[in-house]
DNA sequence: GCAAGGTACCTTGCATTGCATGGTACTTTG
DNA sequence: CAAAGTACCATGCAATGCAAGGTACCTTGC
């Protein structure tokens, strides 16, 4: 199943953020709630740095009520581009597959 | 789009294998068909050669009409179930990453 | 018959990326 | 002040798609 994952978590990370900002730790949760998606912070935090450097997220710091400072992330414009294309990848992808699969 | 394929090409060659035997180049055709699915045969053998250690392939030598005899696959009772397995981790995999592209 | 082209086989090495593991630091609480 | 909780991050391995490169068989045209 792990593998099925490569190459969608970093989108599936976006999406999130298209909705609004999130910390990582967030992330993770969020993630969690749909079973299939389900990525440790080993997956999340070298992902983000990926997207950081790609210029698809930008971050900024901001102090926790309880415990240490959170590291908010949002989607650049470049993100939302990256987004947008994805998501007809994914539709053209995810229709191939389904039609073979029934075959 | 190429990472999208990661975990997948695989279950993909076993479904068409699951219609009909096929050999590699053929295989390499039919997948080619479905766009989003294209991959070389720099993909395909090493694939073929991993599902064949596996087992969830056998394979059988076959004369051509014309050219070199070609090497048919067709899918054991292990890769049968491993591609049902794999049915229903697509079906929730696909349905959680459409949730998350629509929020 | 033999050179050229087509068909088919396969291997090697690299790049990407999910994940387990392990570590640091700040804050609250007993 | 120690322990627990929350949050950050880095390192190294494993899986696998793919480009590039190589061998062998067979047919066709000269």
């Amino acid at each position: 199943m792990s593998q099925l994952r490569r190459g969608t978590v970093g989108f599936c990370v976006l999406a999130l953020l298209n909705a609004r900002e999130h910390y990582a730790v967030e992330l993770v949760r969020e993630l969690a709630a749909h079973q299939a998606l389900a990525a440790g912070q080993g997956t999340i935090y070298p992902l983000l740095s990926r997207l950081r450097s790609d210029g698809l997220v930008a971050t900024h710091w901001k102090e926790s009520p309880n415990g240490p400072p959170r590291r908010y992330y949002s989607l650049t414009d470049e993100g939302r581009g990256s987004l947008e294309l994805f998501r007809s990848e994914w539709t053209q992808f995810s229709d191939a597959v389904d039609t073979l699969m029934k075959t």
